[in-house]
DNA sequence: GGCCTCAATATACTATAGGATATTGGCATT
DNA sequence: AATGCCAATATCCTATAGTATATTGAGGCC
């Protein structure tokens, strides 16, 4: 019976969670401008449900470092990313990313290599999608960046690590890039800068995929850097 | 009105906050056994407060990952540390503060030395305040282990990278070190390891100060390892 | 005119209550 | 005796209401 079908506990909705995923889009997507202020009771009766489920999901949210309490003032939404931040979330970044692909490198078996081009064959979808004649759609970066999430997710698991997995997701990297809402991040550079990084784990070169990696996150960082420009 | 006195908005306590605390200290000190259910009601009575603020602090102690939600089952308290978590945490450890510390001697002035140093008096303190004839006490480790926290947070602040001290900080390393409850006679050893952490970035020697720091992580899993072992 | 005071409103925070789901124990059936 | 069914209880989840705090605006004072 080694082989049975893996049952999982069945995920249930709670209205706390609905929640959550509601505001985490709205805040995402800019539907509620960064700075601004959250009204519990406003956003209750929008969403149609009670304060307290609100309330519940506000303060995970703040965990998350997505929206901020002030202790008997409210929530408000975090401000976007400035380019301090910026910078050092491409330095946090920098030094675990790597590190990542190195340890799965070391575990890699074909399995993995097979599932990392799976990923790379959505994202080239997504941008063989853009036609030249269309204006980038805001729904077209949102795609993009969640196929590249995808990537950065799956290696960070291969890492064997899961505590590593948690760190690295725990940044919210994606969300918080997405939110600077720039769209040069969109092309086949990440395509080819992800496909050597799969090479490189293909070959069993630890070295190799993690300065891949390096690399990858430095010219992405290069790419996005032009949000802070005027 | 360069040097004016820096006024920061007063820490306003709110129950959810108070509670908050409360419960963490309930679940570092063991008062609650690792695995139990968390019955949200009982600990409202208990703490004498509603559910409602229970709930909103359990909502946050579970992105800490103290608490674990089965949603319409209830709360349960986040089993410890096993040895393949433990194994993790500080490979994470020893891939990020090593960072840190290279990037705090890049930084690091005449006051964070002596600001440093001032951490290590404090912890040779909770050492000295050992004698002996009494057995150590929980409440001992109990300080020295906060102590510690203070030595690393100090450093990964001085990094300059608030996002790296963010990262390290949400590993809660201490926390669940302290969970773990095995720690005897480890006090003068680690102090010597931060003194010589502090001699390279006084020192101004970036690598020398990485080099200590990874070191000393290293000599420190060595030494709470023990905790697995029967 | 600027600043302080104070009342009115809005909003956050907590408590309580009711509905929904899970758990437990007993009873019946095989 | 073991298993399945069902009712009773416990517990979680959500909504509502009341209290406390903050914010806003107008009026008075310097």
């Amino acid at each position: 019976m080694k082989e049975r079908t893996r049952t999982r506990p069945l995920p249930r909705q709670i209205l706390s969670d609905s929640v959550y995923e509601a505001v985490k889009e709205l805040v995402m997507d800019q539907h509620i401008e960064p700075g601004a202020r959250v009204n519990i009771d406003q956003l209750a009766r929008d969403l149609r449900v009670s304060p307290t489920p609100v309330r519940e999901a506000l303060a995970r949210l703040e965990m998350d470092a997505l929206v901020i309490k002030e202790p008997l003032r409210g929530y408000s939404i975090a401000p976007i990313l400035d380019a301090a931040a910026f910078e050092q979330l491409y330095e946090v970044r920098g030094l675990i990313e790597p590190f990542a692909a190195r340890r799965a490198c070391e575990r890699a078996n074909r399995q993995l290599v097979t599932a990392l081009h799976r990923e790379i064959d959505a994202m080239q979808k997504t941008i063989d999608g853009l036609r030249p004649e269309k204006p980038r759609r805001y729904r077209d970066y949102r795609e993009f960046a969640w196929e590249d999430a995808r990537f950065h997710e799956a290696i960070a698991v291969a890492s064997g690590n899961e505590l590593l997995g948690e760190t690295l997701s725990r940044l919210r990297s994606h969300l918080h890039l997405y939110r600077l809402y720039y769209a040069t991040g969109i092309g086949p550079e990440t395509v080819a800068e992800h496909e050597a990084i799969v090479t490189a784990i293909a070959a069993h070169q630890p070295e190799a995929a993690a300065a891949a990696m390096a690399e990858h996150i430095k010219r992405s960082q290069g790419r996005q850097r032009h949000a802070f420009e005027r």
